[in-house]
DNA sequence: TGTACATCAGTGAACGCGCGTTCACTGATGTAC
DNA sequence: TGTACATCAGTGAACGCGCGTTCACTGATGTAC
């Protein structure tokens, strides 16, 4: 708990914090600037000492989630180092490991409707995890024969497409969409499959 | 163009048809119900007449897309058949293809937060729908070898996260994800990767 | 260590707005005879 | 075909509410001397 009293102390973080809880909550356009200021125990006016507005204090979110995620991937690509195989593997389930452990990021970045290009410095963030992605699938795809070789940016994006769907349908508590498997299992599996369709896993794995 | 007038002759379908063009520019939580019926040329009260309120009015849309997504998937399975691949594969375009012409009804059946068991008729119609893609997907696992063969549930759920997942990242204007290809290849690729994979069809395909 | 003062992070009241919903009403439509 | 009347689909005013944003302000903090 930081200082007390008038002064807040940490007021721009907290605000921050409030807002990842109601967006986590109740979606990104059911977010308002009014709640999350009461959340962190002040007045609405107040948030203008910090922020532009409303937008803009998403727009924050959206930018520490994707520190966050740029970071995680990265490391998870090290941590599968120097196989391809295992780096590309560890990316998949560093995904799927984010969107569970940071939900209101995820829908920030991901839901919110907030241009990816609305600042350079979020463009850059972005671009740094979504990054990491494309370079696991491009070390990856080395290994597959140059003729049936799909270009990098697909294969990254069918991965990033089945995280994604992966994430929406099953690993939230969307309307009636139950999954009878875990996200995690079923994201591997898929994977798995994937990969071997590509030839990249022995069909017999 | 319906009887003008003091009464409309069909208000209740012109302020579903309203909602659905509002679901899909402002997105689901920035829908009003007062701004579908000015649109409709009628005062909010008059919505009163034909719906219990706001969510009432979204779970007719969401009812509607869920009926013409049924039938939509019923017809491309059937198109495909006898064969097991054919079906599977006409389901699948014809998922990606509801999405891009009736994205208003997507959004409303998969993002608004409307329980699938809101009313035993949505449910009812719902399973419709989403039964036809495991239907595909059953029938298709047959040719697999029972060993190596995944539960059609999984299966069904792995294509269905990834034309989610195309359709949310890549069908759509979302922000700065503009994709390097256009969504039907994405999907068809991907699936027949993912299909090759499960030895469904053959590597040199 | 003490004082004067600038800086700054908050308050609280006010604004105009659009929301969903209710209510008594009224004008148009359709039916019985 | 004409008239009386019931039904029904709309109006328009009103409600209480929470929103984002602005503004002049004030109390706390930090710095210069």
């Amino acid at each position: 708990m930081p200082k007390r009293g008038y002064h807040h102390g940490n007021l721009r973080q907290a605000l921050v914090e409030a807002a990842l809880e109601l967006i986590e909550k109740r979606g990104p356009t059911g977010f308002t600037l009014s709640e999350a200021a009461k959340r962190a125990g002040v007045t609405p006016a107040a948030v203008y000492r910090h922020f532009d507005g409303r937008e803009d204090l998403i727009a924050e979110a959206a930018r520490q989630g994707f520190e966050i995620f740029a970071d995680l991937m990265e490391h998870a690509y090290q941590s599968g180092q120097p196989s391809a195989l295992a780096s590309f593997e560890a990316t998949g389930r560093a995904y799927l490991a984010f969107a569970r452990k940071y939900p209101g990021h995820y829908v920030a970045m991901f839901e919110s409707g907030i241009s990816i290009n609305r600042t350079a410095e979020l463009a850059m963030v972005a671009n740094r995890a979504l990054g990491v992605l494309e370079k696991a699938a491009t070390d990856l795809s080395r290994h597959i024969p140059p003729d049936k070789r799909p270009p990098a940016a697909m294969f990254s994006a069918h991965i990033w497409a089945m995280s994604h769907g992966v994430v929406e349908l099953f690993a939230r508590g969307a309307p009636g969409t139950k999954s009878p498997f875990p996200p995690e299992d079923l994201l591997e599996t898929g994977i798995g499959i994937y990969l071997r369709g590509l030839g990249l896993v022995p069909p017999d794995e």
